[in-house]
DNA sequence: CAGTGGTCTAGACCACCAG
DNA sequence: TGGTGGTCTAGACCACTGA
């Protein structure tokens, strides 16, 4: 076979499962078997099946063989973009217009969620960030002063919160989820929406190691969408 | 280098990376002069640094070798559970409460979306997914009875329609996006939310090769969150 | 306990593309 | 155009686990 032979292989192997030559729940032919049957190696046979297994189609196991799975693995892979990236891809101009840069205690929640001690001070700060002087969406968040003091100095008029700790603290883990919440009047007027509006809200919180680094909300207008392949 | 080698590999490049060994930008060493430092062969370093560019934490160009990138790409991998599983998980007992089954002609907008021509019959369901009689999410689906004309003798008041579609057209393409939608008066009721509240809302279209299966939207109650690591 | 997939190796060829 | 990553091969060993 030819280079990239394992794409061609998985895709085919793709058609075979989802043209039903082998039904859910089957067991496919060994990798050795299959590696006859397309003149290749088993390593490449082996590549190709990894990559059906990771999409949710087949599973695999040792001394079991390969399965056909009876419920494939629904599941959607979000790119989560800096939100100028977003704009700008829309052919806008971006700008995130800084609203609330305050030093202070964090409420109990906010220290809860960042782990802090009651004594420590965090940094509130809210944007809108505009597209094309339309507000895109109202941003919430609370940083841990004590992981990133650099913040303090930041020119945060002028690049995102988001972008400005990609930058300083990239590669930071977290997690994120999605909600909807009712506008209340502030967000409202900001958003341009009418008051008690559903809005698409993204929640995120990331650390580095042990030490957690910003929470943050994010609210966008009524009617935002966030899409995906399936 | 013991048996998976290629994970210690690239767990530990992922730690020199987060760690700043190289800074943001910068050339990694080339996979032979890795190979020679970790003392394996190239391949698994190959596999390891595949492992690191999926994540979107380096970038690999033949000729210009292997680089950290400057802005990690964050994302999130979401799995779509079936709802009945989603209840199970929680320790809950599933029944799908089938409201409305209908078969008719398409509204322009369905039609539009399924790719249907005007005289084209759909069905139309509703479902209130129940965990332990208390709602859990509703459904309002529109499927293409021509794609899967024994959906007419389903039992779609034991099996919900998406787990009854996974068993009979597996492996179909699609897409989702999440939003937010305001309640109206009657899924409100169903949901035992108060009228105009925020409700969380996924929308799936599903199609198998050039044909349309079904669309469908889900609107979960007040509060519902959808979570994922980062 | 035997058969399957998981992984590694050493070597090879080649597509790509930056210099 | 040469150096890099992408891929393949043939063979090997082993962990896991179902029969």
């Amino acid at each position: 076979m030819n280079e990239r032979s394992h794409l061609f292989i998985s895709t085919d192997i793709r058609t075979r499962i989802t043209t039903g030559e082998w039904s859910p729940g089957a067991l496919m032919p060994r990798e050795i078997e299959l590696a006859d049957e397309y003149g290749c190696a088993r390593a490449t046979i082996n590549r190709a099946l990894q990559t059906l297994a990771d999409e949710g189609l087949i599973e695999r196991k040792r001394r079991a063989g390969t399965r056909i799975l009876e419920l494939p693995k629904q599941h959607a892979r979000l790119e989560i973009p800096i939100i100028r990236h977003e704009v700008e891809a829309m052919g806008q101009r971006y700008h995130p217009n800084l609203l609330l840069n305050e030093e202070r205690h964090a409420p109990d929640v906010i220290a809860a969620n960042l782990k802090l001690r009651t004594e420590q001070r965090v940094l509130h700060l809210q944007t809108l960030h505009m597209a094309d002087d339309q507000p895109f969406a109202f941003e919430d968040r609370w940083l841990n002063i004590d992981a990133v003091p650099e913040v303090r100095v930041a020119p945060l008029d002028k690049v995102s919160a988001n972008e400005w700790l990609i930058r300083h603290i990239p590669y930071a883990s977290g997690n994120v989820s999605f909600g909807a919440i009712q506008a209340d009047e502030h967000v409202a007027g900001l958003l341009e929406a009418k008051p008690g509006s559903a809005l698409f809200s993204v929640e995120r919180t990331t650390w580095r190691g042990e030490q957690m680094i910003t929470t943050v909300q994010i609210a966008y207008p009524p009617g935002y969408q966030l899409r995906s392949a399936l």
